[in-house]
DNA sequence: GGCAATTAGTTGCATATGATACTATGTGTC
DNA sequence: GACACATAGTATCATATGCAACTAATTGCC
């Protein structure tokens, strides 16, 4: 130990901002979802929690909010207003559920379909220019780590610290 | 095309959420800035904006909130009311530049030295908790990737959208 | 069949964030 | 040296987000 500043010099040891995992990822995904969020607020007046919407119904036809909820990962309450805005432009139908009054079930109203239908080429246009530098294989790779890595985070999440037994 | 709805069908060719890197990026990275962020939050009191201005600082010495924007890409306004949470509960000298009266340089106080001293190892047993499933070359990989996406998504941010010329 | 416990969804609140506008200072030009 | 322009940082506002509390409806249990 010397005597300015010892502490702050043993725990540096290993910490570069840049070169921390956590903020490389927030950063280049901030990068990217800004970029994405851009496109489809300015264009097209959606926020990405409605996009997504818009896509599960599409991939798995009409669902209750739960669902979606269950199949995206999303905060119920943004499912619910991202849900209220859709209906509001009248690009989904909610309708009662048949058995359940409390529960409504979204789904994609002709308008909302040919919105999808202009949006999608476009979605994918911005994929295909993100990983124009890239090999195929590169981005399966990256998918596959990017999955790794949040299975682990949510795994953590569920744990006390690292470092921490569990119990 | 059939009579039903064609144009959602034809649109949805190659569109999947959950293979849409995006998307992918996106919810990798709210697992895990969550994970990071509520454990600074809980126990230290620290927004993630205010430990990444900590983390320079110890890095590249007293730095203008100017010079700490331009290091981290945060915004200006994040880093003035960070940096006025931090300056608050003495974690900061903050001290007014000896030639721009406009301008203030920030520096850790003892105070923050040693708060940083007591995060940086959690900071660190996150990452490795995080990558613990994956080979070193894996996560060198996954740093160069985003990297490259990031600097795609810049790249396209300056740009019109993909398919359209720039001018 | 009625009451406790659950569940679907909404609303209210508290916080985070960023774009824009503003203040104060500094710099360049004539 | 004065005036136009640029820059550092702050304040204001509008929006996004999520937790907690709430309402309404359903299920289970006796």
């Amino acid at each position: 130990m010397t005597a300015h500043s010892p502490t702050t010099d043993e725990a540096a040891v290993g910490l570069k901002l840049d070169a921390y995992l956590p903020y490389r990822l927030s950063v280049a995904s901030n990068a990217v979802s800004g970029l994405i969020a851009r496109a489809y607020q300015d264009r097209f007046g959606l926020t990405i929690p409605q996009w997504r919407i818009i896509c599960v119904l599409v991939e798995d036809g009409p669902l209750t909010q739960g669902a979606v909820v269950a199949r995206t990962g999303m905060d119920k309450v943004t499912v619910s207003r991202a849900a209220q805005g859709l209906t509001k432009r009248h690009l989904l139908d909610r309708s009662d559920h048949h058995a359940d009054g409390r529960s409504h079930v979204l789904a994609l109203s002709r308008e909302g379909e040919r919105l999808y239908a202009e949006i999608a080429p476009l979605a994918l246009a911005y994929e295909a220019a993100l990983i124009a530098g890239l090999a195929p294989v590169e981005v399966e790779q990256l998918k596959r780590l990017l999955q790794r890595l949040q299975n682990a985070a949510e795994r953590l999440s569920g744990e006390a610290a690292p470092g921490k037994a569990p119990m």
